[in-house]
DNA sequence: GTATGCTTCTAGACAGTGTCAAGATCTAAT
DNA sequence: ATTAGATCTTGACACTGTCTAGAAGCATAC
């Protein structure tokens, strides 16, 4: 959210020069996705939507972002964005690299579970326009954090890339486990309980980073 | 507009009594969302256009299916049913557990790839009724073609469940790998590239299934 | 200080969607 | 043969994304 009285709810940023001209609609718009989207969920979102709560017209995302997936797509390389930097601050807190990919898949779970829709949304590519460099460019950097550290388990310093077989079993591990849970194939663990059936399965998954050192 | 020389193209089914009751529409209607998922993906489903296949009109479908989402529960629990056959296609091919398990895995993947929208829309629980009994049970019998095959391993009969990391392991990796490929976040490995990168992944996997003997 | 041009935003229209209510049509049982 | 019930159609409603035209404000030049 934004400022305070403010009837219009949206304007905030500093600048706010007219009633016609919103002074900041972009980044306003943005975060009116992340309202709509934390409020009511991935199909929540509505060009319209976003555009109410933003207090503009249906047609002013429009000239800022060309039309609906432009506007998600930016939204998807601001998530990436957030993504990263969760993961560095966990990555950060271990040094041991077993414990450090760990602490890595528990980080990328819970951001996704945290933000349910908006990790959805992320991987929505019929929403999204995973071509767009902006977004590529997060999303690889995001993509990054796993591929050092899994890197670091056989002592390498440089990163693989998406080829390497244990990047690619670690993401798809992560990001399978997120979306079981996301789209309810898992009920039966619901509440807290993922963290330890995470936990469990990273555990399950140790014997194979220890054969790749 | 349905009857006889039928450009509509769905009728067949043994029984078409008259023209204006169709005589099998709940089954027309599941093929016809079927052919609508293979022709546009999984984002040109509409009801309507499902109706309009079918050669019925737009609020036929209603009367079978309640709404949109009970089609395609409906048709998810179909789909379900055919994963299901196609694991245990592959699963019968391979004795040795861990070979098994690799095949079970490549046929996963080759499911979710070769019926990509199909695919996705099992998976989107805002579109469908997760809780939908038939669908459930549909669901936890694909599923449990690869509890069994991770049971297996070791030595036990008896499938385990969910609960198990191994099972959740697996389960996450192969769909996690699906995902990313049909999302296009894996587009560097493309055309039929995804076979060689799956079973790179899975002999990754391997060591931790050693581990759980 | 006014006129011009450009960006930003609004207003309205259009085809498309899912769902609901009423009614038409066919089947089947009495 | 009549009636009851299931099946399907028609029309309406609110909603969606996108397109067009135009209004409103800002900035620069004269």
């Amino acid at each position: 959210m934004n400022t305070a009285a403010d009837p219009a709810a949206e304007g905030s940023a500093a600048s706010r020069p007219s009633s016609y001209h919103h002074g900041a609609l972009p980044q306003a718009l943005l975060s009116a996705v992340g309202e709509v989207l934390a409020e009511g969920g991935a199909d929540a979102f509505s060009l319209r939507a976003v555009a109410r709560r933003a207090g503009v017209s249906h047609a002013a995302p429009a000239h800022h972002f060309g039309d609906a997936r432009g506007l998600l797509t930016a939204y998807a390389a601001q998530s990436f964005a957030a993504l990263t930097q969760a993961l560095q601050a966990a990555a950060a807190v271990q040094t041991e690299p077993v414990a450090r990919l760990k602490a890595l898949g528990a980080a990328y779970v819970g951001f996704a579970l945290a933000h349910p829709a908006r990790y959805q949304l992320m991987f929505r590519s019929a929403r999204i326009d995973a071509q767009e460099p902006a977004l590529r460019e997060a999303s690889q950097a995001a993509f990054a954090q796993l591929a050092q550290a899994v890197a670091a388990l056989s002592g390498r310093a440089q990163a693989l890339d998406a080829r390497d077989p244990q990047v690619l079993l670690a993401w798809s591990a992560v990001h399978g486990f997120a979306m079981l849970v996301l789209e309810r194939q898992l009920d039966s663990l619901r509440g807290e309980a993922w963290a330890t059936q995470l936990g469990a399965m990273l555990d399950a998954l140790a014997p194979a980073w220890a054969a790749a050192r």
